[in-house]
DNA sequence: ATGTGTGAAGAGCTTCACAGCC
DNA sequence: GGCTGTGAAGCTCTTCACACAT
C-alpha cells in the first residue's frame, strides 16, 4: 500500500503550494475538515485534481467526511520540505527590497529574512523593517557564515548578473531575481526571474483568448457553467 | 499548408514570451539571424522545442541559415497580441507601486502606464516617475474614461479584494495582484497573483529535488552534459 | 448518503529522427 | 555541410467513473 512515497508530479507540487494559503485561512476560521469539493472551488480547479494531488501524500482523507485541515497543512509542509525554517538574504534595498523588508508576511510562511545588503553608503547601517542594512562588499563572508542558501536579488539590471555570481560563489543555491534579464548560473543553482512584462503579457494573452471564444461563439451559453478550467 | 493559424499550445505561448527578451538583446547587438540551437542555449530549452514553437507561427526560418531576428520578434508580437500598445493602471503607490512607476522599463515592452492611484492624501497629486498620483476615489471614472483594461494591484492585502472588485466594475479585464490572497472575480476577469512565498517555496523545492538526485546517485557523471531540462 | 481513493482512458505536450531546403 | 520543419512515438498529467469506507 503506497505510503505517500510515490514521486510527486511537478504540477502537483506547484498546486500543493497554492492549496496551502487557503488552508491556513480555513484553519484560522476554525474549520476542522474540508472536502475536495470545497477546496477545489476556492482554488478554481477540478475536485478530482485535489483528491489525486493529496493521494500522492498518502491516505489523508476520511471517506464521507473530508480532509482534516491541520493534517493537510502538516502533510503538505512535510512533502514540500517547508517543515524547517529557511533563512534568506535580501540583496538590494531599493523599492522592492524595502517592500520585502517592511512587510513581515514572509516570516509567517516558513521563511526568515536573515540579512539585507546594499552597496549605497547612505543605506548601509540604516534599519529597514527588522534588519540593519549591511555592506554588499561583505556579502560573501556574511552569507557563508550564516549558511544562507536562498537570496532575493533586487538590484539594478546592470549589476544583477555579477551579484548573482557572487551569491552562487558564497553558497547560495536558489535565487529569486527581480531583474528582467537572463542570469547564467551553474547547473546546481536555481534562478527564477520575476519578469513583470512576461507575466503581464501572459495575462493579456489569456484575456484575449477569452474574447475570441466569446466572439466565435455568439450563441454561447452565457453565464452558464463555472468552466472550472484554468491554464 | 499551415499558415501560422493553428491553435498555439498554452505552454508554447508561455515560452514565446520568454524568447522575446533575448531576441531584443540580439537585435540590439546587431545580430541578423539566430539558429534554434543558439536560442535554445540562451533560454535553456531543447532546440527541437524552439523549432516546434516557431512552427506554430508559420514558416519563419530559412533552412541552413536560421531565423531572421527581426522577423521573429514581429511574428511573436503579432501572435501574442503585443502588436498594439497596452495601457495599464498602477493602483497603490507604496514600495512596489513606486518601483513600477520609477523604472520606465515596462514602457519599452508594449505597455504604457496610463494612470496611478492611491488613497493616501499625502501622495495624491505628487509626481512619481512620469505620473501624477490620482485619488483612488476617482478610480472608476478615470479607468472607464481612459478605457484601461489592465491593472497592477499593489495595495495592502486587506483592501485588495475590494479594490479589485471596483477595477472589474470599471471595465478592467486583467489584474496582476501583489497581494498574497485569493481574489474572487467573475469569469471574464483574469487575475494573476504574484505570491512571493509560493514562488520561493517552489524554488526551494526544486533545489531540494536536485540535492536528492545528487545524494541518490553518488557515482553520478559529475559535471557532464548540460542536462537541458528545466521545470 | 456522502465523499475519498484510484485504475483506466484520454488529452496534450515533448522528444526524436529524418526528410527537405539552402 | 548546416539547419529548419514535422509526422510519429513516447511520456506525463488530467479526467472520468466507480468501488469502497464511514
Amino acid at each position: 500500500m503506497p505510503l505517500g512515497s510515490r514521486r510527486i508530479p511537478i504540477e502537483t507540487a506547484d498546486r500543493l503550494f497554492t492549496y496551502l494559503r487557503p488552508l491556513f485561512c480555513l484553519r484560522t476560521e476554525g474549520k476542522g475538515t474540508v472536502s475536495s469539493q470545497e477546496l477545489a472551488e476556492i482554488c478554481d480547479v477540478n475536485p478530482a485534481v485535489v483528491r489525486k494531488d493529496f493521494s500522492y501524500l498518502g491516505n489523508l482523507g476520511t471517506r464521507g467526511v473530508g480532509y482534516d485541515v491541520g493534517g493537510l497543512i502538516e502533510a503538505i509542509r512535510l512533502a514540500l520540505r517547508l517543515d524547517r525554517e529557511i533563512g534568506l538574504a535580501v540583496v538590494g534595498v531599493g523599492n522592492i527590497g524595502r517592500a520585502l523588508l517592511e512587510q513581515p508576511r514572509l516570516e509567517f510562511e516558513g521563511f526568515r529574512i536573515a540579512a539585507a545588503f546594499d552597496s549605497n553608503p547612505e543605506k548601509i547601517g540604516t534599519r529597514v523593517g527588522r534588519m540593519v542594512v549591511e555592506d554588499a562588499a561583505d556579502l560573501e563572508e556574511r552569507i557563508a557564515s550564516k549558511a544562507i542558501r536562498l537570496a532575493i536579488l533586487a538590484v539594478p539590471e546592470a549589476s544583477a548578473p555579477k551579484v548573482a555570481r557572487r551569491l552562487a560563489a558564497a553558497g547560495v543555491k536558489s535565487i529569486l531575481s527581480f531583474a528582467p534579464c537572463r542570469i547564467a548560473m551553474p547547473e546546481n543553482v536555481k534562478v527564477t526571474c520575476m519578469d513583470l512584462s512576461v507575466v503581464m503579457a501572459q495575462l493579456v494573452y489569456k484575456s484575449c483568448l477569452d474574447e475570441e471564444v466569446v466572439a466565435t461563439e455568439p450563441e454561447g451559453a452565457g453565464a452558464g457553467l463555472p468552466e472550472a478550467k484554468e491554464r
